[in-house]
DNA sequence: CAAGAGATCATCT
DNA sequence: GATGATCTCTTGA
């Protein structure tokens, strides 16, 4: 990390959900797993925001797996969908408001046994099942920390993207959620 | 190309 | 017992 560089504390996301989502684009995500470090640019992420969102799991009230998402920002909710893919997220908002973001892709996957030389991989990493995938993302970090001590961080790295670069769009998969599937909550690097 | 099916399991009803 | 914030492969026009 050089001196550039601002580590992403809960004071980040306990702000609003679509701004948090809208920001977490360009910033650099780490996870450090096995002695290998992956890093990688978040290039799309999706707003989940509050219980009256239907396309939101918190919806539903605060069961077993959503009640990270009504805990303190910064901490991590990962769940396995289609019994296959986990999928990442990060609580924003301050404790008993639920809402997550969920991040959707990333880019230049490079992998460091020392944090120092990175060397790129070229596998695919524009989806959310697949970034997951790629970067060794499972459900033991769920409900952990976002912080180099639990082994996932994210770190702003000072990469600016241009408003006009950044394009939004209705979140993917939700047609269940009457209203709300409609939300431009998308937001993407074009 | 677009559309459809299958994979596979934690969580909720 | 049903279902899903996905992905890949197969089918058919």
């Amino acid at each position: 990390m050089n001196q550039k560089s601002i580590l992403l504390t809960p004071e980040f996301f306990i702000r609003d959900t679509r701004l948090v989502a809208r920001e977490l684009l360009g910033k650099v995500i780490y996870h450090r797993i096995n002695k290998k470090v992956y890093k990688a640019i978040i290039t799309e992420t999706e707003a989940y925001h509050g219980a009256g969102d239907l396309a939101c799991h918190c919806s539903k009230g605060k069961t077993k797996r959503t009640s990270v998402m009504f805990d303190h920002p910064g901490l991590i909710y990962i769940y396995l969908i289609y019994g296959i893919y986990y999928m990442l997220n990060i609580v924003t908002m301050p404790k008993n408001f639920p809402a997550a973001v969920l991040i959707r892709a990333v880019k230049n996957l490079q992998v460091s046994f020392d944090m120092k030389k990175f060397e790129k991989i070229n596998h695919p990493t524009d989806g959310p099942g697949k970034l997951t995938k790629q970067l060794q993302i499972d459900g033991r970090l769920n409900n952990k920390l976002l912080t180099p001590n639990t082994g996932l961080w994210v770190v702003d790295e000072g990469i600016e993207i241009p408003a006009d670069k950044i394009q939004t769009g209705k979140r993917i998969g939700i047609d269940y959620a009457g209203k709300w599937k409609d939300k431009p909550w998308r937001f993407y690097y074009k």
